[in-house]
DNA sequence: CCTTGTGTTCTCCG
DNA sequence: CCGGAGAACACAAG
C-alpha cells in the first residue's frame, strides 16, 4: 500500500541510483499493465536515460530525455520498483529473507537493464499498479487533477480550511481524496485522525476549530515522520533497495484492532468509513 | 468474502 | 434541467 512517504521514498532513492544513465533494454512481460504494445512501450525508453524524477500524490513521473515523453507510474497496492546489481538484490542491514529474492521473479512485469548491467525491475503480483508513457499534454491533464500536497508550503492552515469549507461528508472521505490533498491513503488517514484525536467518520461541518487545526498539524506530522522513516511495510512494500519501511512500529491505530490503544486505556476498534477499513479508539478520539 | 486506489456511474439537491 | 458533490459501484488479483 504505497502512499506518499513510500513513493516519495522510492523517489528519493532512485533519483541518486538511476538518473542519467543510459537504458540498454526495455523487457516487458505478457502480464504488464503498459499503456502502449509491448514493442512501442520498448521503443520509447530504449537508448534513452531518466533525467529527473517526480511525483505527484502517489504517482511517479520518469522525465525521458526524449522530447515530449514521461514515463508515469503508478503502484497502486503491491506495485514495486526494485533496483538490484546483476541478480542480486542489493539490500544489505534489514534485509528480510523473504523478499531477499533472485530478480526477476513471478510478479516481475517490466525490467529495465542499464549500461552498466544494472536492472530496475517492476514488480506487482497483483497487477493492479501501471506503466504509461504519456506526453506533455497528457502529463498537464494527469497532474491538475491532483490537490495540494501535504509537505508544500501551500499546505497551510487557510488552505485546509478551503478544503473543508461546506463539506457534507466525514474527514477521512476529505483525507482520502486524491483532488483534494494528493498522497495520503488509507493508513495515514487513520494515523492523521488518531494523532489529532478526531474520529475518522466525524462529519466536517461538526469538527471545531481546534480540531481542525490539530488535523492540519497531525497531516503534516505523521506524513513527514513517515518520510524520516522511509515509509510503512504493512505488506507488501518495498524500498528500491528490497527494504522494509521503519514506520510500522510506529503505527498507532492502523492494524491493530483489539489492541490497546498507545495513549490511553482504550482498544483499538475498527470499522468502515468512506467504504475503506478505519481504524481508530474511540476513547481518546472525539 | 476480504484487501486499497482510482475511475466511472448514479443519485440527490439547489 | 443543469452542474456539482458525494456516495456507490466496478475493477484490478491473490
Amino acid at each position: 500500500m504505497p502512499e506518499l512517504p513510500e513513493v516519495e521514498t522510492i523517489r528519493r532513492d532512485l533519483k541518486k541510483k538511476i538518473l542519467n544513465k543510459k537504458i540498454k533494454q526495455v523487457l516487458v512481460t505478457g502480464k504488464a499493465r503498459v499503456n502502449l504494445d509491448h514493442k512501442g512501450f520498448v521503443k520509447v525508453l530504449k537508448n534513452r536515460k531518466f533525467v529527473n524524477i517526480d511525483r505527484v500524490g502517489k504517482l511517479l513521473i520518469f522525465d525521458i530525455d526524449l522530447k515530449n515523453r514521461f514515463l508515469l507510474v503508478h503502484l497502486k497496492m503491491t506495485g514495486q520498483l526494485i533496483y538490484t546489481r546483476g541478480q542480486q538484490v542489493t539490500a544489505g542491514g534489514h534485509s528480510d529473507v523473504k523478499y531477499n529474492f533472485n530478480l526477476p521473479d513471478k510478479s516481475t512485469r517490466v525490467t529495465f537493464e542499464f549500461v552498466d548491467g544494472r536492472k530496475l525491475f517492476f514488480n506487482d503480483s497483483r497487477r493492479f499498479g501501471y506503466l504509461r508513457i504519456v506526453n506533455a499534454t497528457e502529463l498537464q491533464k494527469v497532474k491538475e487533477k491532483f490537490g495540494i500536497e501535504p509537505l508544500v508550503k501551500n499546505f497551510t492552515l487557510e488552505n485546509f480550511e478551503k478544503i473543508l469549507q461546506g463539506r457534507k461528508t466525514n474527514i477521512k472521505a476529505i483525507l482520502l481524496n486524491q483532488q483534494l490533498i494528493a498522497g495520503i491513503g488509507n493508513i495515514y488517514a487513520d494515523e492523521a485522525c488518531f494523532d489529532a484525536r478526531v474520529l475518522p467518520g466525524t462529519q466536517v461541518s461538526e469538527l471545531t476549530s481546534g480540531q481542525v487545526l490539530k488535523l492540519h498539524r497531525a497531516v503534516e506530522k505523521v506524513i513527514k515522520k513517515a518520510i524520516e522513516e522511509r515509509g510503512t511495510t504493512f505488506n507488501n512494500y518495498r524500498d528500491s533497495e528490497g527494504k522494509r519501511g521503519n514506520f510500522l512500529k510506529f503505527l498507532k491505530v492502523y492494524g491493530r484492532v483489539g489492541l490497546k490503544c498507545k495513549r490511553c486505556s482504550g482498544i483499538i476498534e475498527k470499522t468502515k468509513v468512506a467504504g475503506r477499513g478505519t481504524h481508530f479508539c474511540s476513547k481518546c478520539q472525539k
